[in-house]
DNA sequence: TTCCAGGCAATAC
DNA sequence: GTATTGCATGGA
């Protein structure tokens, strides 16, 4: 299998910052990560964004201000692993309900209630599991930030929630790699479908020279891009 | 009705 | 190391 991304197929510095800046000029800012509450007017919002609007701040990097919201992150990043992030709303508006949108008060919940609160984002009986397991590692971290290591040790937590709770929850810049990723870049020729996910996120990260803001709306950006060519499939 | 989403772990070779 | 499979809800 191929593990290298090749400059000989098209990619380069200069094409990656390019291909973000049109992604930025069609789509504009998208403001994520999402957050349930935002106690500031959603001023800016893309009334054209692809799915679920709520919760973005366009422009905003200033997420999360809240260790609340650090949490909250973190725990969407695990409900939305291959799960439609409406479905994931639902399970994160259930855990607000129960006033559990904290590692603390996580952990104190019953499976069964853990359970069914998280019901609408699938899988629900892993996702309790892995809810757990973060739960425990984050309350162990006493507000410190958690390496990459740590967070791939942790059971229910891969390479793309590693990252994108790294980018989104602790502003580490991180490129995340998604099935968006590789199906918009390897169309684009920039490198194989099934390519490593490390080569794919070192190739980015070597490219890119930038802060976390940058990172956080060029991932955004290829999600929202994604999100519209498949409504473009399956309309036709 | 079928298809599939902002993955991951377990298993089989 | 590579390929395959189970996990589950809700919207299109």
């Amino acid at each position: 299998m191929r593990d290298i991304p090749l400059s000989g197929m098209g990619a380069d510095a200069g094409a990656v910052l390019e291909y973000y800046g049109a992604l930025l000029k069609r789509y504009g800012p998208q403001g994520w990560w999402p957050i349930l509450d935002l106690h500031h007017a959603r001023k800016g919002v893309n009334p054209t964004k692809s799915g679920s609007i709520n919760g973005y701040h366009p422009g905003d990097f200033s997420y999360p201000r809240s260790e609340a919201q650090r949490f909250e992150i973190c725990i969407g990043a695990i409900l939305t692993q291959n799960t439609a992030w409406p479905n994931v709303e639902k399970a994160l508006l259930n855990l607000k309900q129960l006033d559990c949108l904290d590692s603390g008060r996580l952990l104190a919940l019953s499976e069964e209630i853990l359970k069914g609160a998280i019901r609408p984002a699938g899988y629900f009986n892993q996702k309790a599991r892995k809810l757990k397991v973060f739960a425990e590692f984050y309350a162990s971290l006493k507000g410190r930030a958690p390496s990459r290591g740590e967070l791939l040790g942790l059971w229910g937590v891969g390479p793309e929630t590693a990252d994108s709770i790294l980018l989104y929850a602790f502003r580490v810049p991180v490129f995340v790699v998604d099935a968006y990723t590789r199906r918009i870049f390897s169309g684009m020729g920039w490198f194989e479908k099934d390519a490593e996910y490390e080569s794919i996120r070192s190739f980015f990260e070597s490219s890119l020279d930038g802060d976390y803001k940058l990172f956080q709306e060029y991932h955004a950006l290829i999600v929202e891009k994604g999100k519209r060519m498949r409504a473009e499939v399956v309309k036709k």
